[in-house]
DNA sequence: CAACAATATAGCCAAATGGCTATACATTAT
DNA sequence: ATAATGTATAGCCATTTGGCTATATTGTTG
């Protein structure tokens, strides 16, 4: 039953459900490629639980893995990230439509399109 | 062990994290206020399973609850997927800053035509 | 009031998650 | 070759998740 083919999306969203996940990409986006250690730094937890996290990220292709001797290099990998962002972007820009049919919240919306 | 303060963020990227959830999502992004059934009707789930995916968006903010009745509305709400973008944004702008300050990305770009 | 309709809650289950310790593996240093 | 370092894997555990059925709750309707 259990074939549940999940969407990549799934992956990169559940990946940045956990705010040691969000900050290891902070960092990675902050300096740059990091080792694995690096990640785990600031985090008081083991290091196979920091390995557990990376595995994550990997597996939601938001960071991408290169190995260097005995150290695992990674980086941020752009392109799942902004998927993940572009769905938000396309569920606001209906929503808006929505907004506008209905004719609710005129003063609230928050921000325009474009950037 | 550790009490764990959520990040509102968690809840709202777990809650992106499904795919019913998302559909959900879209549904009321298409359609506006929509009730409990309609949101469940595309599924093939029970009842009750819709009724927990719904609180689970509830919870992350991602739509909120009008009761009406015995029909319960419920809506986008704007802002808890607008704080999702942002942080992913914001990311995306350290990153590309990093692209920039490092070129680190040149080296990596594993085969160029001639040298 | 009784019947029905829309939702929620309780309780159960299997699977996944996030944490740990202990250990294995691979690379570098002595 | 041995030791030390960086990382992964194997288990184990408690909690959460997502699904179900059965039942309760609340509102509507005959």
């Amino acid at each position: 039953m259990a074939i549940h083919y999940q969407d990549p999306l799934d992956h990169t969203f559940h990946a940045l459900g956990d705010g040691t996940r969000r900050q290891m990409l902070t960092i990675l986006a902050e300096r740059g490629e990091c080792t694995a250690s690096e990640l785990g730094q600031p985090f008081r937890a083991a290091q196979p639980t920091i390995s557990k996290h990376i595995r994550v990220l990997e597996r939601a292709g938001l960071v991408s893995r290169r190995v260097d001797g005995r150290l695992h290099r990674f980086r941020l990998n752009p392109d799942s990230m902004r998927e993940a962002q572009d769905w938000i972007a396309r569920q606001r820009r209906f929503w808006s439509a929505t907004l506008d049919q209905l004719g609710e919240f005129l003063d609230n919306i928050p921000d325009r399109e474009s950037g």
